[in-house]
DNA sequence: CAGAATCCGTCATGATACTG
DNA sequence: CAGTATCATGACGGATTCTG
């Protein structure tokens, strides 16, 4: 019965909701949001964000990856020793780091009817 | 050393991100979406989301409180027998709604940069 | 009808140790 | 320096069965 409509639609959440769990994912946003201006090595990137919160270097390599794959991230390694790798944002990942912006600002701007309604929500739950 | 206003934007990422982890889930936006216009019943919604992929009761029931507890969805229980529920959005679900689909359209915008990304980095790993 | 209870597999996160 | 390898774990999604 689904006419053709209705799974446009489909298609459309599935894709957005794609977006939203790898912006809602542990990591993503941040590391974008570290990486921002001029590209940055490994280790300094790690400890940037370790200024936020700890990262293991496999969790941080594996974002990296995935964030490269979407196209987000560029990675460039240079054949020197000691190792010399540097990470910065591609032209869609700065425009997506500016939508971002906009959400995360969208999000503070609603929080408080967020945590209000939780709390509301916790308060009957404590009477039901 | 790092100054106010780098911990102002890190409370801020950080807030952001627990909303959207929330709403990044598998389910609240494919939810919201289907419950949209007048509210629904249980079995009712579950069957339009099943249109797109199926879903345990167990896991609509607990999105539907999430999404409840967030403010995002109202919920509405008639002391009859057979049960009746009713789920409908709330202002701020209605808000959400809109915004994701915002968040679509960027998307959407943007999917063939995705998808390009994603070929050209697959083929880079095969050649490796 | 609208869930609750129970059980299980999978995946993301993470700590730790090691390496070219 | 920039990772990889290994192992552990906890949350999430899901199948199935039961109930007021």
């Amino acid at each position: 019965m689904s006419p053709k409509r209705a799974e446009e639609s489909d298609d459309k959440y599935v894709i957005a909701r794609e977006i939203l769990s790898r912006l809602g994912d542990r990591w993503s946003v941040l590391i974008i949001y570290m990486i921002n201006g001029e590209p940055v090595r490994f280790t300094e990137l790690k400890r940037k964000i370790e200024g936020a919160r700890p990262i293991s270097s496999r969790v941080l390599t594996r974002t990296l990856k995935q964030l490269e794959r979407d196209g987000l991230v560029l990675r460039k390694a240079y054949p020197v020793v000691p190792p010399r790798v540097e990470y910065s944002l591609t032209q869609l990942g700065q425009r997506f780091l500016n939508f971002a912006m906009e959400i995360l600002d969208w999000t503070i701007e609603y929080r408080a009817d967020f945590e209000a309604a939780r709390v509301e929500f916790e308060s009957q739950a404590t009477r039901q």
